[in-house]
DNA sequence: TTGTAGGCGTTATCAC
DNA sequence: GTGATAACGCCTACAA
């Protein structure tokens, strides 16, 4: 692999004024940047970005911190937050926590390392003294879910509005006895969403019962097993609002599995919109967040920050949209 | 951020002894590295990666490339090839190709300018130039889906044998008009799962039948479509083997919407046993790849490949199994 | 066992 | 416009 300096002797000039040209920053005479150019394209030259990078003291590289690369509910943000970088000429460094803080530790480790230049964290059970000292010290966004406390900036929709729009939706339609499968309420998003639930229940003068509330963990298998025992306990219950998809997916299985029908017994609304949301049967209404746009929103406003780090950035809320689907159509 | 000459100089050594307790490798006397020890703690010192990689001319990072992160096939590959890199010191670069050359060449010149020190490519779609010119340059491993001719190591499944067992699997259950959804037979996988499906029909004296095969893109909608199809020109297909879950998902949406039953009037069996697989109604018969095991392995073969450049690297063929679910239980 | 010093490949600061 | 040259932070002969 040729270097920096093979080139400039190939083309008769000094490494400084390769450097001019490959950076093409400051100003080099026609006549050299050809000779210049010339001896790249000869020697097949690619400059080393390590030496660059130990140089600029900046490795270009940006954490994506996730729980799980699994949960569909993040494709379409890190493709966002890809293609932002790579537009700017940054790589993105995957990192799946599996929600452990030492594997969150080995990560920010990175930064301290110089191999990272920023991060952008998705993972709602991020350790709350890891983002305090790493939050402050380094360029940080958190993305979705967010520590209001922390003054560390975050992109997100309006949770509280949006679960609110999607009980609205479901009263609208004719439903009074709605349960809410809610996740942890340690984290934000779930206390919000279900602020916005209780919200429009009140606004309708329907009776807010705790019977009809319950909490479980984010997966297929949790949600079905909530929705198993709604029925239980419920039997004059005609929907149910759920705040992930993936719980929302699960209630429905459990709902035919006790023979009842989807919209017809009862309906179901779920939260994300996730693509399997419209693969179902009957296909799920929910509410989209702008998942490509919130990841695109995370990384400019990261990159921002890496660019002046003294600058405050504002924090981002985005839109949001109700799709309804066969689940809540009679 | 303190140096190694800053650690030095508070030990009372040299950045010799200070750099020889942190890699631990020659020795050091038990004085010295404890005094070393303290100096790091008191200064919080953090080795400057981006000094280290420079000087060993490596990057300690994995190139991961993917068609689309929110094709759910790939996360376990993903999760596995994490795992190992960790456990490995070594991070992994996330790139989605999106299947575009352009961004292809984007990311191998990652490899050129030393950002990444080796490939793992999971995109069937890769361009047979560029695989020719970076295989055989830089380390590389292809999985799942491979090109045999450019004796670049790859780990995969027996696909044509699997394919047999799962089309086996309907006739065993009294099948006999099977059609088949293929994907592209640009790819290795889809030529082989063809292979393996016209074997069992033979095997078994059944006749094969042009218009039960089908080929489209790979997504939902395009299985939908192609089942659509195969329903209109065949009236006694009774089973169906799609060459990936997605398309048998979109496949068993369209016999619904005919007014069929799955798997009562069409029996539907798919490949690859994503997640979606056991949550949809009713839950899909499928083949499962290890996916994170074909993750481990491929990034064991990798980093084997970049620590000694020289060493030939066998392929692994790794076992797999047929899971039945409900769509092909009477 | 330890220290000195050179070099990894760039970029940036100076003079000219 | 251009060329020397000194960093950037680390590792590793080589010598002691």
């Amino acid at each position: 692999m040729a270097t920096i300096e093979e080139v400039a002797k190939e083309a008769g000039v000094s490494v400084a004024t390769v450097s001019r040209v490959l950076n093409n920053k400051s100003p080099v005479s026609i006549n050299a940047r050809i000779k210049v150019e010339n001896a790249i394209k000869k020697l097949k030259y690619e400059p080393n970005m390590l030496g660059r990078n130990l140089r600029r003291s900046e490795s270009r590289m940006i954490l994506a911190l996730l729980p799980s690369i699994s949960n569909p509910f993040y494709a379409s943000i890190i493709q966002g937050i890809e293609d932002i970088a790579v537009e700017n000429n940054y790589g993105v460094l995957l990192c799946e926590t599996s929600s452990k803080s030492e594997r969150e530790m080995l990560y920010f480790n990175l930064l301290k390392q110089k191999l990272a230049d920023g991060v952008i964290s998705l993972d709602p059970t991020i350790d709350k003294n890891n983002l305090k000292e790493i939050g402050i010290r380094y360029p940080f966004i958190q993305c979705c879910e967010y520590d209001e406390d922390l003054n560390i900036p975050y992109v997100a929709i309006d949770n509280k509005l949006a679960a609110y729009k999607a009980v609205k939706h479901l009263i609208s339609i004719g439903h009074k006895n709605i349960a809410l499968i809610n996740s942890d309420e340690k984290f934000l998003y779930a206390r919000l969403r279900k602020e916005g639930y209780i919200e429009a229940l009140q606004e309708n003068n329907i009776e807010v019962d705790e019977k009809l509330m319950i909490n479980c963990d984010l997966d297929f298998e949790s949600g079905k097993k909530a929705m198993k025992q709604l029925l239980k306990s419920n039997e004059s219950l005609t929907a149910v609002f759920a705040v992930a998809d993936i719980l929302a997916i699960g209630a429905i299985k459990a709902i035919k599995e006790a023979n009842y029908r989807v919209p017809d017994d009862i309906a179901v609304v779920g939260f994300d919109n996730i693509p399997m949301a419209n693969m179902i049967d009957p296909a799920l209404t929910t509410i989209a967040q702008p998942m490509y746009q919130i990841g695109c929103t995370a990384c400019k406003m990261l990159i921002k920050k890496i660019n002046n780090k003294d600058e405050t950035i504002e924090n981002s809320i985005l839109g949001f949209e109700l799709i309804i689907r066969e689940s809540t159509m009679k």
